[in-house]
DNA sequence: ATTTTGTTTATTTTATACAATAGACAGAAT
DNA sequence: ATTCTGTCTATTGTATAAAATAAACAAAAT
């Protein structure tokens, strides 16, 4: 009825903790163990079982010490950890994006369920989800009609994208030094500059720095619909970056002397230069996305 | 299992065809029936049984005929004809507004389910929704952390109001007269004028007008996301305005000057006037919203 | 040939069931 | 006095069930 992965993301994590003792050493307590690993004791309990089960604790007057060292084999392989409902959203938005289904086709819960292996419940659930990131709509009591990733999606995400972005600049500018995004900032600036050095080997390291910046930037707009429309972008942005694997280095180049010439005017708080070097990435990036978009409706189904 | 909400309101706009009739006139088919109240066939053939039942249709050799006139209480209560989950929906935002419950208040879906008299399933379908207002926030595994419609929401709420609105505005203004938003546009602006010639009659009116007036500029941003968001302040509106009638007429006019300054500077494409009105009358709106917050917060529970 | 009705099948909406997980409480241990 | 563990209770996540509704198909009728 309900799925374990979170026992199962908890006894790799205890592995994790076994890995750090000596033979024979006591385990931390019940309570440690769950605060370190934001879960509760019950679960931890549950998971300890499992452990001395597996004779990898023992049970010594109420202390559990270990009993023999974790292999890779005794962990849960990581397929595993993720809830029934992550995994179904994972799957669910690569097929969208992988051009699978066009742009009116309708998507029906219960066959969603079948495709996916899940309850309806469980589509259900998610379906709503997609329709605040625009890519679906509703009809009471029928079928969800799919809208498609088109040019008009890309244009409507960046048109309010640009808008939140500029404004959050606007806000960033006005911090002082000192402050914490400031300080994250110049570190941000730093790690470009060292991406940039090493480019070659890096490259792969630059979605997750992307993200860092941006997510900088519109966190000083203390805005929650602001963030909020940043974890579409964001999500979106991640997995569509998976397969679209072409020119990526050339890409990465680009944006990172973007980011910095975004980046300065920033820390300059150069308000005109911050404008147009912000519209300039973006306008880059929106172009990256058509041309991803207009290639996967020529070869569709990958 | 499934409520029958849908089958209550086509009897009842089946009533109100049969009252088109004269006595032994025979019913239009049920694919014109079935179409006219945007309905499956199916429920229509369950409603004329239910007809037959009720001796107000009589089966002649396959022809339904009228075999007497409704009356009033022939119909189903209107309360009856709305789904489960948009009455819930309808009843926990009113909740929320009333300010029953505070900033950090926790609301556990187990809970919510026994206090609306439905299944965890319905509330759990309604709480993303919620979320994507901005009102709380998810905790995996846990309850729902209820963040308040305190001052800070509608700062937030009008940042990026103002932001969509003065964009839409702008894409209004480079549309051409004869357009659809404009015919619509001068119209609602007639209705303003007559609005303000009775305004102790009609200010009743103003919520629609209102509605429209917005909705018609949103709409020509052609865009999902600032429609969506529309969306959002629209129900949050519809629903403060019922419990906030403190001032209400003076309230009406005040935004009824406000809008005819905002139309006529839309209207005479006057970019810099329009940017004034426009922001003139959100900062008004904005006002009412945070006085009936602080009202709220000082007198909770009604 | 299209429209209408009867019949059958599939899907949606909603409630409920049950394992996993969280959280609370009391006694035991440091 | 705090922290730890054992135990118990409540809630969440997910699947399933059943009625309401939609949709597809076939025979009958215009």
């Amino acid at each position: 009825m309900k799925g374990n992965a979170v026992y199962k993301r908890s006894y790799n994590g205890c592995l994790a903790i076994c890995g750090t003792l000596g033979l024979g050493d006591e385990m931390p307590s019940e309570n440690e163990i769950s605060q370190s690993l934001s879960v509760s004791r019950t679960t931890i309990r549950a998971v300890m079982a499992g452990l001395e089960a597996a004779a990898i604790l023992t049970r010594d007057s109420g202390a559990r010490r270990l009993a023999r060292f974790p292999e890779a084999a005794d962990a849960f392989p990581d397929t595993q950890t993720v809830s029934t409902s992550a995994t179904v959203e994972r799957r669910f938005l690569e097929w969208i994006l992988q051009g699978h289904i066009g742009p009116g086709h309708l998507l029906t819960a219960a066959e969603l369920a079948r495709q996916f292996g899940t309850s309806t419940t469980i589509i259900r659930e998610h379906l709503p989800h997609f329709q605040h990131f625009g890519l679906i709509e509703r009809r009471p009591n029928s079928a969800w009609l799919f809208k498609g990733v088109t040019p008009a999606f890309a244009h409507e995400i960046y048109e309010v994208r640009e808008m939140f972005e500029l404004r959050a600049a606007r806000s960033f500018i006005d911090l002082p030094d000192e402050s914490l995004p400031w300080q994250r900032m110049r570190a941000i600036e730093a790690e470009h500059r060292a991406l940039l050095m090493e480019i070659d080997k890096g490259y792969a390291l630059f979605p997750d720095l992307d993200e860092r910046l941006h997510r900088t930037v519109h966190e000083t707009a203390d805005n929650r619909f602001i963030k909020d429309f940043y974890d579409i972008i964001s999500m979106l942005f991640h997995y569509n970056a998976q397969w679209d694997a072409e020119d990526e280095k050339q890409r990465t180049f680009t944006a990172l002397t973007e980011h910095l010439a975004y980046i300065e005017a920033l820390l300059r708080r150069d308000l005109k230069a911050m404008d147009r070097a912000c519209r300039q990435h973006l306008k880059t990036a929106r172009g990256n996305l058509l041309r991803s978009i207009d290639a996967r409706t020529k070869t569709p189904r990958r």
